[in-house]
DNA sequence: CTAATATTTCGATCTGGATCGAATTGTGCG
DNA sequence: CGCACAATTCGATCCAGATCGAAATATTAG
């Protein structure tokens, strides 16, 4: 009856609470096998095929077979997005599934949004580009300036590779807990990727949360240094 | 059987159709009755009244009686940015409820997201608040400089009520259309009213769309100047 | 090829919830 | 007070879809 996007639909997708459970497993941004997302989901094989096939069909998840397994993985960034800013409203309405534990404060720190760096962190990592110039917004999309693609070059990222690739570079998505942008894309990927190869970061077992090392944590703070106040 | 927040539950509300037209419909930020948002989803009073019962107590809704009418709205801006996302990815997905025609075309350029100015306009607002260091960025929340107080002020607004109330002033909102965010809160919302008051700009009955006069436009743009590549 | 394991399909069941019309309650108007 | 209209509650119906177990199918390992 009415005009706009269909909201209704991907909505009813993500509201079944197996459904949701097996998205959330994504989350953490591994493809995991059906059997394995069913095993999170608390269901039973077949109802997680059944779901998975749904979600695949809705456009939500993409499927890689890679030998004898299938393994499922979010569709895209876009997916990530929707679910983070769902995530934000329901844990500000108090609705959160297990009381706020320690675990909990982690994931405000810093933890892994689909396959970028989110919460605090990440947060410091969007704004520290910004101040220093090396990131800026022409038009509607955001870009690295010339210093910008220097300074990812020095941190290891191979720049001309991610240009090539036809997905966007940088691209903003909303943080979970902060109610703030941070850097997603395929930059946002690539930077996270060299933040564990050189052994700044490393990922909690089945976990969204990122835990920095200490030393990585110093280096990660010279690296994308705050100025408050002093956005751009 | 998971950790986090409980997205299903929320996203359960919306997923119904009833339901999902009651939300659009309230996107205007208009406060409707019940009755009206019956004929909006396209259903009895009756059902109409249990869907709203659902909201409400889901928090998406909030009513408000008046004489013998009660009227019901978003529960406030989290939940618009949470439909806000929604709308984004269901619309690139390629499932719009109907084919994109000219009306799509004006809600890009210009619309109402709940109580605030969207769309490219609205990212011109913002970026052009950063570009001429009227809005700034501290740690994680978004504050207007002391020129910016001194310039809303001068388009009307009453800067010193607004900080008054509890309520945030500035606030990210992401685009539906460009994914890019746009300026919220109590500001937004302060703002947007002036351009009506001051006849810049109205809404269109009966949709989200926003139309600029002529001679409004001017006016916008002289106080809302795009300097392109220089975000701050 | 055969065995083992992963995944999907099928058939059957069961239930939450969407829906409506009629009756009831609530509120303001005259 | 009683009428008119708004909104909710109630009772009844009905169906999409969530679920499972078992059987069928695929895929790799040996």
């Amino acid at each position: 009856m009415k005009h706009g996007p269909d909201i209704a639909r991907i909505a009813a997708l993500i509201g079944d609470p197996a459904r949701a459970n097996i998205l959330s497993a994504l989350m953490s941004g591994k493809a995991l096998t059906a059997s394995e997302l069913a095993g999170e989901a608390g269901v039973s094989a077949s109802t997680a095929s059944s779901h998975l096939g749904r979600l695949l069909e809705g456009g939500l998840v993409k499927e890689a077979r890679q030998g004898r397994h299938k393994y499922f993985a979010l569709a895209g960034e876009d997916v990530a997005q929707v679910l983070e800013v769902l995530m934000g409203f329901a844990a500000g309405q108090g609705h959160l599934r297990t009381r706020t534990g320690p675990k909990d404060a982690q994931l405000r720190e810093a933890r892994v949004c689909y396959n970028h760096l989110a919460g605090s962190r990440g947060i410091q990592l969007y704004d520290s580009l910004f101040a220093r110039d090396f990131m800026e917004l022409r038009g509607d999309d955001l870009f690295l300036t010339e210093a910008g693609q220097g300074f990812v070059r020095t941190l290891g990222v191979d720049f001309d590779q991610l240009v090539k690739s036809r997905a966007p570079v940088c691209r903003t998505c909303l943080d979970w807990s902060a109610r703030r942008p941070h850097l997603a894309g395929s930059l946002g990927r690539a930077l996270f990727k060299r933040f564990e190869m050189m052994g700044w970061a490393y990922r909690v077992r089945d976990t969204r949360a990122v835990q920095f090392s200490s030393d990585g944590l110093r280096q990660f703070n010279m690296a994308f240094p705050v100025n408050p106040g002093s956005h751009g």
